[in-house]
DNA sequence: CTGAAAGCGCTTACAG
DNA sequence: CTGAAAGCGCTTACAG
């Protein structure tokens, strides 16, 4: 009897065909418990008598048992995973909160569903719907440095599921959890590091004009200057898309012949950082003697560039890593809460271009 | 009754609690069709009178009825959901494939779970595990540009379910399908570039010496120079990890003074050559005059390099939808099949450093 | 303290 | 062609 047990062991750890996996039922008669000993020993969820439980749980054990979720989960309503919502994967700073969001998921015994959607609102409600239909026990929506499209941040409460923004913060009137990054600070921060480099010429050049994060990093850029009662000239903020070649029209415009140019730049990515360097270096301009530049999100390329990049960290793991515990937190606590935004601050990381 | 069913449909769309999710026997009470029927006519698994069929579907579409996934798996064992094994998320290569399989899967209507395993056979196992518990219908596994730990590999067929290698040529004796992208063309292209250039001190800066995708490249690199009759420089042949550093540490060794320098250099990744680059500048070669540089990935940020960099671009997207469809083919299929490795070019992206 | 039984929401032989 | 019923693998009132 035993020994029939190990060669099924045998077929699923080799090569073979996949032996029918043991119910709670097969543990019920290996241990000659009933099913709802098993179930309560297993769940630890009612006391049962200590032999019982032995039997129980070395019977479970030597039969390799594992619950079946979807049983599970038909039942409690429950799955132990979580949906996370993204507008693609091929953002870096998207797959950072992931991986933040996964290891926190994995410590606490979730798994994460990925549903990425495209910035297309209608893949985002199937998105929902399906992760809603598999009964995921919340919802992390990732924002990368764009905004989301709001109709997609307006479908989350219709899911029903408990959900968490990361990267995103909501209105105040939208009641949602959220974490998200300090951006004004970051802002702040690089360009206060510009002026106490003793520039004061700062261009700063923010992705689309909509976005929230570049408007925070601009906010963040005034406050430093008026914090030295200084003013910018505003010719010098300008809007790019949060790319290289952004970078490189940004230096197209902000060095074009006849206008005084920047004595420093601060970009709100890495990427139109690099763009707007490699737009100086066209212009016979030198990194950072003539011009001092700061970038934002500590890409891996930064130590590459020439000079290689200062620019702004944030703390993207984390922020991934407190949505999980927030969500967790609000299925344990259930019934009322208040929403409440956690904000994380950036650093700053020295290299050679400021 | 029409009304109350608006009043729950709105309910689910506005802010409010969630309503209780319509059933089977929902839909079949409102259609006053049987859940036999219902079921039937959803699956399309029985003809059903044509009256019935209409009302059920009527009665399903108004009600919102989404049949539960959880129910349905526990019944066929099918989840329409793949389970996919990555390495980590941070990877510019895994992102890649993975974007392309969530593409591919969601089309064909299939969802994915992510499973990162971080390099540990006991994670990738326990994630393998989990994958099989919740009843996925298939297994992709991603490997980055470094080889995964043969573990990992070696687990995947305990799992009982099909699956896909996706970026890692499987042994001869696995019996496993793969997606590869052909290293060793690649690295024949490259190199062949740099030759048609007129270099003829060609290094070689491939990852860790194990590293398979290296190697072929390796072999690409040789055949090159053979086609040519041309015998490179062993002592150009390096290994480096596959970072800025690595790169930076092979200019080290190959721009030493006392040995001849090369005049190109083709690195296996793009992180490798842009730390090349920065290393040549550092001891005041150009490139690409002095030295030209081929890379390996296509990295969003060559174009920011100094010079641009050029670089082989793999058809990442590509191998992940091939995966899904080779693995949604062997779903269908069942029975016996062979194995098959779909091997797909590389091509090169000619920027300026080379 | 304990177990038989109902039931979660489906699918699908089975019997008409 | 059609539907009542069994059953997938669990959890959990319910009744002893």
């Amino acid at each position: 009897m035993p020994q029939s047990r190990v060669v099924q062991e045998q077929n699923f750890l080799g090569n073979e065909a996949p032996r029918q996996k043991p119910t709670i039922k097969d543990v019920a008669r290996a241990s000659g418990a009933s099913v709802t000993a098993v179930s309560y020993v297993l769940n630890n969820s009612r006391t049962v008598g200590v032999q019982t439980r032995e039997r129980v749980l070395a019977a479970a054990q030597e039969l390799g048992y594992r619950p079946n979720p979807l049983a599970r989960g038909l039942i409690t309503g429950r799955t132990q995973a979580f949906g996370t919502l993204v507008r693609d994967l091929q953002s870096y700073i998207t797959t950072r909160i992931i991986a933040g969001v996964e290891k926190a998921a994995r410590e606490q015994g979730y798994k994460m569903l990925l549903a990425p959607h495209n910035q297309d609102p209608s893949q985002a409600v199937s998105a929902l719907h399906d992760l809603t239909a598999r009964r995921m026990d919340g919802i992390i929506s990732i924002s990368g440095n764009s905004d989301e499209h709001p109709e997609i941040i307006a479908a989350l409460p219709a899911a029903g599921l408990p959900y968490v923004l990361a990267f995103y913060r909501p209105s105040e009137t939208a009641r949602a959890d959220s974490v998200v990054v300090d951006n004004r600070q970051g802002g702040y921060v690089a360009t206060r590091h510009l002026l106490d480099l003793g520039r004061r010429r700062i261009a700063f050049v923010g992705g689309p004009a909509a976005n929230n994060a570049s408007r925070e990093r601009l906010k963040g850029y005034r406050q430093a200057h008026a914090e030295m009662d200084l003013t910018p000239d505003e010719a010098l903020i300008v809007s790019q898309h949060f790319m290289v070649e952004g970078g490189m029209r940004a230096a197209e415009q902000l060095l074009r012949d006849g206008v005084t140019p920047p004595d420093a730049v601060f970009a709100c990515n890495d990427h139109i950082a690099a763009g707007f360097i490699r737009g100086c270096r066209e212009k016979g301009l030198r990194v950072p003697d003539d011009v001092a530049v700061v970038g934002f999100d500590d890409h891996d390329m930064c130590p590459a560039l020439d000079p290689p990049l200062t620019s702004m960290r944030m703390p993207l793991p984390q922020v991934g890593q407190l949505c999980v515990e927030r969500l967790i937190y609000r299925l344990e606590q259930g019934a009322a809460w208040e929403p409440e935004t956690i904000t994380l601050p950036c650093s700053l990381v020295i290299r050679q271009s400021a």
